[in-house]
DNA sequence: ATAGAGAACTCTATATTATAGAGTATAAGG
DNA sequence: CCTTATACTCTATAATATAGAGTTCTCTAT
């Protein structure tokens, strides 16, 4: 990954605490509501984008009788998010030579 | 750092960017046009608002009887550099436990 | 049947912010 | 003076995040 060319899931707060809520399992929609604190319709805007960009997994189905909304990382959006750390932890490695 | 309070410094791929090069040491107004391929007025917006936020510290000067504007990252862009990596990386490692 | 509740959406309007690009200030050199 | 180079400021536009209203869907209760 080169620093030009950073994905635009990395690019925003919202997105990139989704991500990282992702990274220990799947979550639904209203956990990441409280763990992020975005109103519904953001939310769901940017899950829509993370999900379109391969990112993440969105599945729904009834659970205790009430709609449920699943959403997990995928094998691309963990690889992308452990290359993105890594970028950076190379970066802030040559500094320190 | 929490992943609800990102900076805004490491929310755009440009200001990203300068952060990394500065990281290595001194760059001018040149280079870091150069290494981010931005337009003069976009990178000066950029680079006055890390400067606001106490990110970088920019200095002007004649040199070769030529003007030339130098930026250095700040012992606090640094470390909040450094805290951003770890957060990341925290948030990686709890995932592969 | 029908009404109501809860979940998660869609849609639209607004606010924010990045970006491009033109124009400007400054100092040096011819 | 006039030109050149640098790096800026200013403004308009484009892009996009966000809020919030309204909608859809399924189940439950009456």
């Amino acid at each position: 990954m080169e620093i030009n060319a950073i994905p635009e899931a990395f690019q925003t707060k919202l997105r990139l605490a989704v991500l990282s809520a992702l990274l220990t399992g799947e979550k639904n929609f209203r956990e990441l509501k409280n763990i992020t604190e975005a109103t519904d319709g953001n939310l769901g805007a940017q899950l829509k984008k993370l999900e379109e960009a391969g990112y993440i997994t969105v599945s729904k189905a009834f659970v205790n009788r009430k709609p449920q909304t699943s959403c997990v990382l995928t094998a691309f959006g963990r690889q992308q998010f452990k290359e993105y750390v890594e970028m950076l932890e190379r970066l802030l490695g040559q500094a320190e030579e």
